[in-house]
RNA sequence: GGAGGGUUCGCCUAGUGGCCGAUGGCGGCGGUCUUGAAAACCGCUAGGGCGCGUGAGUGUCCUCGUGGGUUCGAAUCCCACACCCUCCGCCA
């Protein structure tokens, strides 16, 4: 949710955030609308709610006849107090709904433009000079690494086993992330997988994704798509002590629908219905944010610089953010195969939207609470299996181990064929 | 799954219909005293909405787990739900 202050003070600016999302501009209208109204509401039942209190008291000294004539008059002020309630309830329920329909204001510098216009902000490292390039399945399979048919036997299309040295793998990889947030003193953190929906709708996941995302009717739960969802809610409510940033190193498995993704990347384990991951997560005061979005970003292209692979990082237009994201930066993987970039990493500054939702605040210099910025970046995940095993393939059906994952694979340094 | 008990301002706690937005203690902050510290003593110490004020502030309304209900009036009575604890059953 925006900031309502903001709005009223200079609603022209969230006008021209919603043009450059290429989003309706008329919502912002309606929220003015819907903020007016319900302030209209609000002063109409504080004031018959101001009188039934004064009077209330006198009703409890009085006696006799003017006991009397005052009960009738609080009698009838009862109904008046009680509507005025449920109208100003309603004003206030709609806009909440108005307030949600707003995205975030994009953050100045954001390319303009739609999912093609975004720009590219630097390439980093070797392409391998591959002849024949082999694609991670065949790869996989030659090392029985990944077993994408029993994978659809047991769960259906999109589910895969790990077996063997992929199982090795992935787990090389997300300890290796874990490693490197805990040097960097984030707070690792493994979180519920299943979040009420309240958590879910405060990440703003129930929004455009809301088909994206796995629900247990039976227990109104749902599936997270991301660590993030819980770890954005694990301060819901909270007013945060901020010396400086505090960062959760969250860890879990992510589960996607992929609905409306029919024949995207059907091949391998680039789509899939359930993965792993090892996700950033900052709450800092705003000003700080945009800083901090820059170290997430460093920290991401750390990783990728560990594993050896290389990489681009693009600035995501304003027209292709979340509705939370002012701003977006993802690094995309070179995957030999395809002969083109992946995503593999996305790191989003969500200003102080995503925590006023959460209501997730800290105490500035002068004592006063204030919304919290909250930022998150992907520090590793199954799919850069990908780009790990394409680009140390070998000649010879191996997959060279990069020199920081294999403390973690025992000391190997090669994948042989099994 | 069954049976009980509980949920109050950072923590603990008082509060069974109006004088309660709420007692007391701990902790925290500020002060007095002291060369300094401790102790003692004094004061301050929930959040939010709306209005007024350039501002420091100030007025008012809301919030005692959440949502309803009863009542002129609810932290207090009733109902539903959520969460926590104990016991029983079942089970990784």
């Amino acid at each position: 949710m925006i900031d309502l202050r903001l709005l009223r003070e200079d609603p022209d600016a969230v006008r021209a955030s919603q043009r450059a999302r290429n989003e309706s501009e008329s919502r912002v209208d309606d929220l003015l609308r819907a903020d007016e109204e319900r302030r209209a509401a609000v002063q109409r039942f504080e004031a018959v709610r101001g009188e039934q209190k004064l009077l209330g008291k006198q009703v409890s000294s009085a006696k006799g006849d003017e006991r009397a004539a005052l009960l009738a008059r609080t009698k009838e002020l009862s109904a008046e107090v009680k509507a005025a309630e449920a109208a100003a309830n309603e004003a206030e329920q709609a806009l909440r709904k108005a307030h949600m329909a707003v995205s975030n204001l994009v953050e100045e510098g954001a390319p303009p433009g739609g999912e093609d216009d975004y720009v590219v902000l630097r390439e980093v490292g070797t392409k391998p000079d591959l002849a024949n390039p082999r694609d991670h399945l065949e790869i996989s399979e030659a090392l029985r690494a990944v077993d994408m048919e029993r994978g659809a036997k047991v769960s259906g299309s999109r589910f895969y086993f790990l077996i063997g040295v992929g199982a090795l793998l992935e787990n090389a990889l997300l300890q290796l992330a874990i490693a490197q947030a805990v040097e960097y003193d984030f707070t690792p953190v493994i979180p519920p997988v299943l979040v009420k929906p309240e958590s879910m709708e405060g990440t703003g996941y129930l929004g455009a994704h809301a088909s994206e995302v796995y629900r247990l009717e039976a227990d109104d739960l749902f599936l997270v798509g991301t660590s993030e969802v819980a770890l954005a809610a694990f301060h819901t409510g909270e007013i945060l002590d901020l010396d400086g940033p505090i960062r959760y190193a969250g860890s879990s498995s992510c589960f996607r629908r992929e609905a409306g993704s029919h024949g995207k990347d059907v091949r391998g384990i680039m789509r899939v219905h359930q993965f792993n991951k090892v996700e950033m997560f900052s709450f800092c005061r705003p000003e700080e944010a945009r800083d901090e979005h820059r170290r997430l970003l460093a920290w991401e292209e750390e990783m990728l610089a560990k594993v050896e692979i290389p990489y681009r990082v693009i600035d995501t237009a304003a027209g292709d953010l979340g509705s939370s994201a002012a701003r977006k930066f993802d690094c995309e993987a070179w995957v030999p195969s395809q002969g083109r970039y992946r995503e593999v990493t996305s790191t989003s500054n969500c200003t102080t939207f995503q925590a006023r939702r959460l209501n997730i605040r800290y105490r500035d210099a002068d004592g006063r609470t204030q919304t919290v910025a909250t930022l998150n970046g992907t520090l590793a995940t199954t799919r850069w299996l990908i780009p790990i095993l394409e680009n140390h393939q070998q000649a010879d059906g191996s997959v060279r181990v990069p020199k920081a994952l294999q403390p973690y694979l025992g000391g190997r340094d090669v994948l042989e064929p099994a």
